[in-house]
RNA sequence: GGGCGAAUGGCGGAACUGGUAGACGCGUUGGACUCAAAAUCCAAUAGUAGCAAUACUGUGAGAGUUCGAUUCUCUCUUUGCCCA
């Protein structure tokens, strides 16, 4: 086939049905080769794929080409992120099954990746909801349960009253319901927890090993753990309560002369004391009003419940402060019990001026004198100890804080203590589009778990998703279950979706295995995940749900070689688009205005002037989104993919721009025509031109293109893609030796590849080249050239360039200036003190004045 | 408030371990083709001065190290992301 326009219709159609037929990227074990497994981030099926799914997959799939190119086994499989509350919630708006919901949308987008041209393994796909999947993570969980690594307890959640509902702390937006707007109240609930925290060391002495890991994801994650030292302090309370003392958890023991008060959590063990106390149940209703995040503690208000107790500071017996409860303290931070230092703690800064309370003042920066007073707000900054007796002058941080707790250890008042702010996971979700929890309760409440024999849990049909609260709960006949002739009632919450995304990697590796979630044999092949690819929303929790369930399923039985299932890691940039707004400040979509005279219009609509406001990620709300369908039916894939590349590196984010779309479609077809120029040459072999032009550009751009794919240079490699283009289509002018030519283009064409594999592949069928293409090797001879651009500077300033032979020495080059007509007006009458010579580089003539 | 980045023409961006700043693309301008337009092709395109060769200035601002700094160090400004 050859024809004047490129016609990507039917060249880009015939080759995605051509590897789909002869299963080009099925991948299977093949000890021979080095294996690669490339990995991205699987889509949520929402309904369609947007442009970040577009750009996360062609980085994806340019890397698993060139991989292959190379001649490595390569792994790369897409699946479903199946299970969710938008099918639930499409459900339920549409009176749908979320079941039918799903799948049609995965079908939908799996047609729509397909026209994109990925280098995907379709055999090994798999989704979430599926019975095939999720029996695998029930059999996990009991796994995890027989290791002690899930439990059970009652804690808080953020409820929604309206919904009936528990939201996720990021569904929670300014203390209120994401959907419903009810402002969101804290309520305790029975929930399963997997112990991730017991792990909070392992995870974080990981990151060090994760070196093809960015560091910002790195430091995310380390932070999001949140290791601390300090100490363990027992506080001595007098009153009329039958308590003796208090514990306290606390980073600053350095600051303990600067204790004012004592607060405690709500739920403290000391609250069972007030429990019929009116005052007390009225502020601690207050309490659940706050949210449960750490901002929206330190945000809200703080509030206080003054006790009859005092606590004494153990430093100071004759110091006695009141003991307060205290929203702003929780119960699984320490003890659910802080001491308070209002002179070096905003928070309790704030407490102490609400209820009147001492300030004392125990650090001052250390270019102030000991008179040093806090004043409108705390000091958290380094400095020197004051005011404490015999603490005074230590350092702040670094002495006061071992120092203090050396004291505190040797008095038997405190003790050294590690804390994690890490809190174990909770997985339970009273929703029902997920994966149900294998378990049940007897009618006493007891709980039992459902054997291993009787999984899959399915999760039922028909269920009614109009109820408030959780559907599976209004499922009697469903929840009802007889196990070994007794009956139970089933657990109704659902596994969080972040359960069923942590895992995912290992099932790819073995998606057919029925008997168990994954293979030992396939695992130990092909994990871990060579390189991991996806947005960097996701690196801290599912990075490291990822990690803790790796740790978890190798916990006391250590079957795996390696520990950490990412190797390497890449997070891409997001797509934007500028965002536009009509005369009534409503979001206009792209398509929706229309430009004359250099000024936007609302279509159709001239008095409709169109404010055009900054790039901003694509997103429905703002109306800012191209569909990715449309574009590839104008443009087609390779346009596409060229274009995504092209603008920025992909861990920035990029630019929608349709001027841009439609030069990468004019290039392909610029490249079509050069092409066609190109195979007409080999019908004439007779010119027999001696100049290796071509093998040296060739060859340095073997190099070029080589390393960019290996430092994820994308947009570079396009312009090396453009930059040849220029090249060829000058050089084809010349009389070359055409068959020399043709070895040449061939190899180019391999390079062009990973970008544009439709393209390519019919350049390289049209040039009846049917063996196996292989990503080229750079020939060194041809790296460097005969003749070098020397920079001459003097005083170091640029002043010439001189092409002079390879390793000239510095007295030739010398001379060669001195008699150059560019350089010698420089030199006339001046005497050289000094020369800086860079081999085949450059010359710096420093001279005296 | 804390942590981590970023800042280069009209725009997106290149520049390997300090060694020709602005690759490549978009846009703009001029030209060719055309009755005309679109498409296509060719050329120019950091700024200032000059017909020109060329000279000077120039990588957010200011300092420092160096023969030489977009690159390294310090201070500041703006901005993005994450955590609070």
């Amino acid at each position: 086939m050859n024809s004047e326009r490129y016609n990507f219709k039917t060249v880009e159609l015939k080759w995605q049905e051509k590897w789909l037929k002869s299963k080009t990227f099925s991948s299977r074990i093949d000890k021979t080769k080095e294996k690669f497994y490339c990995l991205e981030m699987f889509p949520y099926p929402s309904g369609k794929i947007h442009m970040g799914h577009v750009r996360n997959y062609t980085i994806g799939d340019v890397l698993s080409r060139y991989k292959a190119l190379k001649g490595f086994n390569v792994l790369h499989p897409m699946g479903w992120d199946a299970f969710g509350m938008p099918a639930e919630n499409a459900a339920r708006e549409n009176n749908l099954d979320p079941k039918e919901w799903t799948n049609k949308n995965i079908s939908t987008m799996k047609d729509q990746l397909k026209r994109l041209g990925l280098s995907i393994d379709w055999d090994r796909e798999i989704s979430t909801c599926s019975e095939d999947y999720y029996k695998h993570q029930q059999l996990f969980f009991l796994e995890l349960y027989e290791k002690g690594l899930v439990y059970r307890k009652e804690n808080y959640v953020n409820w929604d009253p309206v919904d009936q509902t528990v939201l996720a702390n990021e569904q929670v937006i300014d203390g209120k319901g994401w959907r419903s707007g009810a402002v969101v109240e804290r309520k305790k609930l029975n929930q399963w927890f997997f112990n991730i925290s017991k792990f909070s060391q392992d995870l974080l002495d990981g990151l060090d090993k994760l070196n093809s890991w960015p560091n910002k994801v790195k430091i995310m994650q380390k932070n999001w753990i949140g290791k601390s030292f300090g100490c363990e302090i027992a506080f001595r309370t007098e009153g009329n309560l039958p308590v003796k003392e208090i514990k306290c958890f606390t980073t600053r023991p350095d600051t303990l002369f600067g204790f004012s008060f004592l607060a405690l959590s709500v739920d403290h063990e000391i609250s069972k004391f007030f429990s019929e106390d009116q005052n007390f149940i009225k502020f601690k209703k207050e309490c659940s009003k706050t949210g449960t995040t750490e901002e929206a503690i330190a945000i809200g208000e703080k509030i206080g419940f003054k006790t009859d107790l005092m606590a004494v500071n153990p430093l100071k017996p004759s110091q006695k402060v009141p003991v307060f409860f205290a929203n702003f303290v929780l119960m699984d931070y320490g003890f659910g019990a802080v001491f308070g230092c209002p002179a070096h703690d905003q928070r309790d800064f704030d407490f102490a001026k609400k209820y009147n309370l001492d300030i004392k003042t125990v650090v001052k920066p250390s270019d102030q004198s000991d008179n040093f007073i806090v004043g409108k707000e705390a000091y958290t900054g380094p400095g020197i100890i004051i005011n404490s007796e015999f603490l005074n002058g230590l350092k702040v941080p670094e002495e006061s804080i071992t120092d203090t707790i050396d004291i505190l250890e040797k008095k038997k008042i405190g003790k050294k203590q590690i804390n994690f702010r890490l809190k174990d996971w909770g997985v339970s979700r009273q929703r029902y589009w997920g994966c149900p929890i294998p378990i049940a309760y007897d009618k006493m409440g007891n709980v039992t778990t459902i054997p291993k024999k009787d999984l899959p849990v399915k999760l039922p049909d028909n269920v009614n998703l109009n109820s408030k609260g959780n559907p599976l709960d209004s499922k009697d006949e469903w929840k009802n279950v007889t196990i070994n002739g007794n009956k139970y009632t089933r657990e109704t919450d659902t596994l969080d979706t972040f359960v069923c995304s942590s895992w995912y990697y290992l099932r790819f590796c073995s998606p057919n295995e029925d008997s168990y979630g994954f293979k030992k044999e396939d695992i130990d092949y092909w994990m871990p995940v060579d390189q991991y690819i996806g947005g960097v929303e996701h690196a801290i929790l599912h990075l490291l749900y990822s990690r803790f369930f790796m740790k978890a399923i190798n916990f006391k039985n250590k079957d795996f070689k390696f520990i950490e299932p990412f190797e390497g890691l890449f997070t891409q940039g997001m797509v934007c688009h500028e965002t536009y707004k009509d005369k009534n400040n409503n979001w206009l979509s792209p398509d929706e205005i229309e430009l004359s005279n250099n000024q936007y219009y609302k279509k159709g609509d001239l008095n409709n002037v169109v404010k055009v406001g900054p790039s901003e990620s694509m997103s429905k709300s703002k109306k800012n989104v191209i569909d990715p369908e449309n574009i590839i039916n104008s443009y087609g894939a390779d346009a596409v993919r060229l274009f995504i590349l092209s603008d920025s590196p992909p861990e920035k984010d990029v630019q929608w721009s349709e001027q841009g779309m439609v030069a990468s479609y004019k290039f392909l077809q610029k490249l079509w025509s050069l092409h066609n120029k190109i195979k007409s040459k080999v019908s004439n072999l007779e010119t027999n031109d001696q100049s290796d032009d071509v093998e040296r550009f060739t060859n340095k751009m073997i190099d070029k293109v080589t390393t960019n794919l290996e430092n994820f240079s994308y947009n570079v490699i396009i312009a090396n893609i453009y930059e040849t283009y220029n090249f060829l289509n000058k050089e084809i002018e010349k009389k070359n030796n055409s068959k020399k030519f043709i070895n040449n283009y061939k190899k180019i064409l391999a390079l062009f590849t990973p970008a544009i594999p439709h393209f390519t592949s019919e350049c390289f069928e049209d040039l009846n080249h049917l063996e196996e293409i292989k990503w080229p090797d750079a020939d060194k001879k041809y790296l460097d050239e005969d003749k070098i651009d020397f920079v001459v500077q003097i005083n170091g300033k640029k002043r010439a360039i001189l092409n002079e032979s390879r390793d000239i020495d510095q007295e030739s080059l010398l001379r060669k200036i001195k008699s150059n007509k560019l350089t010698e007006k420089y030199l006339k009458n001046k005497i050289i003190s000094k020369i800086i010579f860079i081999e085949n580089k450059l010359i710096n003539l420093l001279l005296n004045e």
